[in-house]
DNA sequence: ATCTTTCCCACCTAGGTGTGAACC
DNA sequence: ATGGTTCACACCTAGGTGGGAAAG
């Protein structure tokens, strides 16, 4: 009875894989989440932050997912695809292109991949919320496996996986989404976009209420000792 | 060649399932972590505290386990058996058991089951690190699901099961450590045990300074104000 | 009165921000 | 000089501690 209740435990939420044959994923559908918000990134050529100790990326890729097959299994990767062979500037306010970047062979320079730490597991799963990827790591040095690893002032596009995990892995999707877009950066160079991190990041909400203290009154906040 | 390296990605570390038959797990051990820290708290009677929203436990549950097969898929569980049909008191420094409890017919009660976040996944990823159950959390009153629900003043062993899923459910490995015992309480009783915790919490710095502070002076810190 | 529970709190851990100076 | 990178830092988010007063 005790064995019983523990595998219905087990039942609820985490399904058995399907006995025999392939999952199917009809109409399988995969929906950027916060696209207004990328988009206001994407209008002014967005740029992520890279240190050698990995930088989260803002805004965060999160995707809805429908379609899966409930019961069978799925991972979840996220790679970034180098959207030009070009290295990129910020002159005079706008990002101009600075000719053919260094053995950048126009194919996939190796940026690592990211499994999504809730991989594997079941279809359900994967559908029953929106799937954030909060935690990738950009980096410009190699480092523990997980980080991705860009070149700066590169434009990269974030590509999902979804791959089928079982006795057969087939790739079952594979999107990518031109709203997430960006240069990665060792620094911000427009300052419109920093003002937009500063402005949706709630890790960032320091340099907003000092925004506002500036508005309201003199430039520098006072310098506090005991 | 994108969808070799994915596929290759996804290989190093979660390996595909056996294509048939059963997993074999011949010799597989399953060892408490930190055995040592809660002998020091089972020695005087181990206590953890539960609140509405439900409060983490320390020590943290910890296993090791070898023996799995690598490339099947588990998950762990931990659930809650009552020690006994009693419920304690603390009295004149020590706990003693103050007759049955109402309603607790001996049987097991329901305290829900905890289901590892890093389940389902692959034998070898539950063999790769210390398996850590810091999550957990106990609470008094029925809440969000992934909580234990358990009695005041009453005494538990956690439990810890490993499952097998896939197309056969089993029951793999079903083992508890009397190390781990415990008397659930909704503030501490014997002084000894929060000395304990605060001792080896890092959460509980805060008073493990202001004992220091107390041993080397007065006794009130001063207040701090701008 | 006594025992148990609840609530708010100061104080931590842990770690994610852009800044601005220093460095290369 | 110039442009890109690194580093320490103050300031946040997010949430885990036991204490102590208050409530039940």
């Amino acid at each position: 009875s005790c064995m019983l209740r523990l595998l219905s435990a087990v039942a609820s939420g985490l399904q058995a894989g399907r006995e025999k044959g392939d999952p199917t994923e009809r109409g399988l559908q995969v929906t950027l989440e916060d696209a207004e918000l990328w988009r206001k990134f994407q209008h002014i050529t967005n740029e992520m932050i890279v240190t050698k100790n990995g930088r989260r990326m803002f805004p965060v890729l999160k995707v809805s997912v429908s379609g899966l097959d409930p019961n069978s299994m799925y991972s979840f990767l996220l790679d970034f695809m180098p959207a030009d062979g070009c290295r990129w500037k910020f002159v005079n306010g706008e990002w101009v292109a600075a000719g053919r970047a260094e053995a950048c062979s126009e194919g996939r320079s190796h940026t690592g991949v990211y499994i999504h730490p809730d991989s594997p597991n079941f279809g359900a799963h994967w559908m029953k919320a929106a799937v954030t990827f909060n935690r990738v790591k950009l980096t410009n040095q190699v480092n523990e496996e997980g980080q991705i690893l860009v070149k700066s002032l590169h434009k990269y596009e974030p590509h999902l996986h979804i791959v089928s995990v079982g006795s057969r892995q087939r790739l079952v999707s594979n999107v990518s989404f031109q709203e997430t877009q960006f240069i990665a950066v060792t620094a911000y160079q427009n300052e419109e976009i920093t003002a937009l991190k500063i402005k949706y990041n709630p890790f960032a909400k320091a340099f907003l209420d000092a925004k506002h203290r500036n508005i309201g009154g003199q430039g520098l906040p006072e310098p506090k000792e005991a």
